[in-house]
DNA sequence: TTTTACGGTCATACTTCTGTAACATACTTT
DNA sequence: AAAGTATGTTACAGAAGTATGACCGTAAAA
């Protein structure tokens, strides 16, 4: 999407100027301020079509802001992506929680959080019906079926979730815990090693099709979906 | 379309009774109520064909109803025409804004409304009095019944009104309380379960003819009708 | 009134899915 | 190379979701 319109909330002037140089040169209109209190206004007036806020916030802490967000029916759909201190991981949870779409670790590169509001916009203002298609995979949510070059594809609902999830978060690394939270819903208390069995689920039903190689470990963190390497 | 079904909401009782009198007289069933309460509730449950809405109403508004309608799933392709007095132009356009098909300035003659009501039907719905075939299942709407290779099918009232959904609707998967609410009507209580033994009873009904096949279940969701797989 | 057809619910038989544990294998670190 | 850690795989028992046949009340038809 050509000049979308963000808003960046963060109270270091610093980083909200580099934010805005780096968007600003990639097209995207920016605006941006230092507060929760005047975010809220920019939100409801402005109406951005992507809002980057930083955890830490003076006053009305950032993710007191978007749980307020989400609240409210006509700010709810607007996506948020998180930025957040490396040291400040717990925050990652608690903000998925809250209703962000994605999370930035503070410090980034302008190429990094460019691609992220990139792929959340491409996420959030497609149909939501419309069917997903990587390589010759294809998900389409409206007959709730899944195939691969034109042939059905056999999988339990678990996977066929766990699959929607990655066609629509591709190329980002997921901790187990996230895909609980993510596919499984927050309140579950499952084990984390479940997940691998379902990834292995789902890499068993792909495999015949020749598209498991979508799925792929990250050692140590967890599992991502993407057509590269 | 002959015996389509049209919803009068309008809060004289006048102007209902002279439309029903001249569309009954043109074959369509007609039914009508003064306020929007009523009428979100009939439309639920009675799924009217085409809906005739008084821009002025007592109580919630013509427009609000509207604007409801179109933002709920189960009932967006209803089309609206509106009836607005010559006065209030500025209507119209609030209105084809809130998602109306048409509108209809008072005072009209029944000839034009019937001119327009005709037209918004071809429109948006089609011919629904046209037969639907699918492999060689037949639907015959005019004679209320299914043939298979030209054979008679026999099958009750509701697996019929079932059949019917599905063959208008293919290729989608559609939960319990979906289909509840579309092939019974929104505010009838009746267990989830029930809809499995219907779809048993249209599978037993079509499985002679072999074409039960196009009836599939969607685990952990629901069902669908396709040609597909 | 008796008969028949139909719709909704229930109980039961089946089928498929799920989470876990246990063991195997792969990669890292020392 | 050995030990330690992370991931892959498999088997299985319990859970959850579906299919099916039977039952009963109701309403229309005979």
């Amino acid at each position: 999407m050509v000049n979308a319109k963000v808003l960046v909330v963060d109270d270091e002037e610093a980083i909200r100027e580099m934010i805005a140089v780096s968007l600003e040169m990639a097209g995207l209109e920016c605006i941006g301020t230092d507060n929760a209190q005047t975010a809220h206004s920019l939100i409801v007036d402005k109406r951005p079509d992507i809002i980057l806020l930083d955890w830490m916030l003076p006053g009305t802490s950032g993710i007191e802001l978007a749980r307020r967000l989400k609240r409210d029916e006509t700010t709810n759909e607007i996506p948020i992506i998180m930025l957040t201190a490396k040291t400040e991981e717990d925050n990652k949870i608690q903000g998925l929680d809250a209703g962000a779409d994605d999370y930035v670790t503070k410090p980034f590169s302008s190429r990094e959080l460019l691609s992220r509001i990139k792929a959340v916009l491409r996420r959030t203002h497609g149909d939501k019906n419309k069917a997903i298609l990587v390589e010759g995979l294809a998900l389409d949510p409206i007959s709730h079926r899944i195939t691969a070059d034109e042939r059905p594809v056999d999988m339990g609902p678990t996977e066929y979730r766990l699959l929607e999830f990655f066609m629509t978060h591709q190329d980002r690394a997921y901790s187990r815990a996230q895909l609980l939270d993510q596919v499984w819903g927050g309140n579950v208390y499952v084990e984390d090693r479940t997940v691998d069995v379902h990834i292995r689920r789902l890499r068993k039903a792909l495999a015949p099709h020749k598209y498991d190689h979508l799925v792929q470990t990250v050692r140590g963190t967890g599992y991502r979906f993407s057509t590269k390497f």
